[in-house]
DNA sequence: CGTCTTCATGGTATCGATACCACCGGGTAT
DNA sequence: ATACCCGGTGGTATCGATACCATGAAGACG
């Protein structure tokens, strides 16, 4: 449009097909309510002249922008990226668009962000964190607009929330484990800022695990940068250091089960024979049949279409926490 | 907004801080053009109401909407998700938002959702992909806004493009294979559907392998869903089945270099004694010890982070081809 | 001391689409 | 036949911020 270029009009486009503009809004966004004669003289006339509706216009004049805002933790994790497919493929099927941006985990550039998504009077805002500060969450509850959640279901969210348990997921690998014969049973973790989805997952274990045996808990230090399996073997090492005879490693992650399960087998460990291992998330490699890995797999696409049905449908109930669950995919590993 | 409570407009700050509607929007937009003392005043007020610029009205009355448009291929890559993440925070640098959209690879998917990207009239258009229909090319060169294609580069481009050259980085492993000593290399690819991008690599693999020895290519039919290493080993079992005397194997991707690498020590090959392996995309796993591939690294932020300063800049000059280049990284497996 | 500039500020028109109400003509109910 | 209703259409005010121009005050300069 800074390109000499004017854009092309409602008024020019009415004016071609002799009717009102108003004829065109309605031909466009409610084409039942025109005739069909009419309907296609508008058409042609959106046709040959190139004519897209200009949403800045139409936003303001509804007051509905027909914008949703998403603040994410990050994209980089496959989990968070199916949610996002989910949130826009939703949305689009209600003619809703999604404005993006990322937070890096940082509960502070959340709050940053906040003022310029709520500028855009979006319809409806989603994040992928409950870790919120305390003017954010202020800025939040004033704005009066249906808040989703995603991913943990925080015991009060700000408006609604949709997700799964960490927690529950962690007592559920747990428990498989004890099912299947397992009674010693660690639990290997990450030790990491801001990683409050990997101390719930060991508070699942904690839950299962603490009254069956003694816990044995390790939690490897991540240096920062990219989660490798090197922390996995580590961590290996260092349970069957201290407690040599446990029978299961309950992992934090794949990448650390991967990481664990690549150590036992260098030790001539058999595995799931005299070591059972699992992960958690079902990553690409998780069903590899080198791997095979029992896991959680968590539909995160699912997530996604769900919070855009709700937003879609209005008058989400406040205070609504919906779990999506997980589930606990057996393969070889344990 | 549907809520009942009406949101403050900027005639209710400046009533409140005794000045007029425009000193408000200057105190919001330049505070250096307003006086401190007025700004304070504007500042409190907009404080005491909780005020938020209203970006709908502010787009349609300056004719700048201050978004950009994304259309992604896909954002379950960690590569895109990285170029997003790039863009997100350059952008922010300039007050621009990120309208997102995937298109999962699909021609067909990113005409359709053009026209709801320019009704927001986007201050610039950013693509993943250079394959466009003809319908979709049309709109976009007819919009007049700046368009910017990442990833490939294209002869030529619609608007500009900034990325790396697939085909160059394909050649550089394999005269990496070649200056290191292996005079009979492998090219292991996937037979997917719309995907260039390993047509690409394939085709520098010829530029450079050609002239050398016979040409030795094997493309894996994948499967729909998830590439799992598994691949890899298939393809590496039948490169070495048909030239059993191959002395390096360049991998479409780090995915399949990995099952060939697991491959390659099942049967006792010696790597990189016996076989060389490379990857493509230096992936999370890529520099753990346990597989320290040799693979190429694209610094997908750098390509968003640069993309966003062209936009920010302003006035990017048609047919601006802008290559960021790649780094091949020898580790253990060359 | 008068004029010219600069800075801070306000009034008003405007951006482009939609809400709201009014209108018209033809069909149905009574 | 009259009254009523309804599908289809248009005129006009409106959404909230910003562009543009105008204004007044303060300082600069000869």
């Amino acid at each position: 449009m800074a390109d000499g270029r004017k854009w092309v009009t409602m008024g020019d486009v009415a004016a071609r097909a002799g009717v009102g503009k108003i004829t065109v809004s309605r031909a466009l966004r409610t084409p039942s309510k025109v005739s069909p004669t009419t309907l296609r003289k508008v058409q042609a006339a959106v046709d040959e002249l190139g004519y897209v509706l200009d949403e800045t216009a139409g936003a303001l004049s509804s007051q509905r922008s027909r914008v949703v805002g998403a603040l994410v933790s990050t994209l980089e994790e496959a989990v968070f990226a199916a949610t996002v497919r989910g949130l826009t493929e939703g949305l689009a099927k209600g003619g809703l668009q999604l404005m993006l941006s990322t937070t890096q985990y940082d509960p502070e550039a959340e709050a940053a962000l906040l003022p310029t998504m709520l500028g855009r009077r979006p319809e409806a805002l989603v994040l992928t964190s409950d870790d919120h500060t305390e003017p954010a969450h202020r800025m939040l509850s004033r704005s009066g607009l249906p808040v989703l959640e995603l991913w943990e279901l925080p015991k009060q969210p700000v408006h609604a929330a949709v997700g799964f348990s960490n927690r529950a997921a962690g007592a559920a690998l747990t428990r498989h484990m004890v099912e299947t014969g397992r009674h010693r049973v660690a639990f290997l973790g990450l030790d990491r800022p801001h990683d409050r989805r990997a101390r719930l997952r060991m508070e699942g274990y904690r839950d299962c695990a603490g009254h069956l045996a003694a816990e044995r808990v390790v939690a490897v230090k991540a240096r920062p940068g990219a989660v490798g399996p090197d922390y996995g073997a580590e961590g290996l090492a260092e349970i069957l250091r201290r407690w040599p005879d446990t029978e299961a490693v309950v992992c934090v992650s794949d990448m650390v089960a991967m990481g664990a399960l690549c150590e036992a087998r260098r030790r001539g460990l058999d595995v799931p024979g005299r070591l059972a291992i699992s992960g958690f998330g079902d990553f690409d490699m998780a069903q590899d049949s080198a791997l095979a890995l029992t896991t959680i797999h968590i539909d995160g696409a699912a997530i996604g279409r769900r919070a855009a049905e709700l937003i879609l449908a209005g008058d989400i109930p406040r205070g609504l926490r919906e779990d999506m669950g997980f589930s606990l995919i057996r393969r070889a590993t344990t």
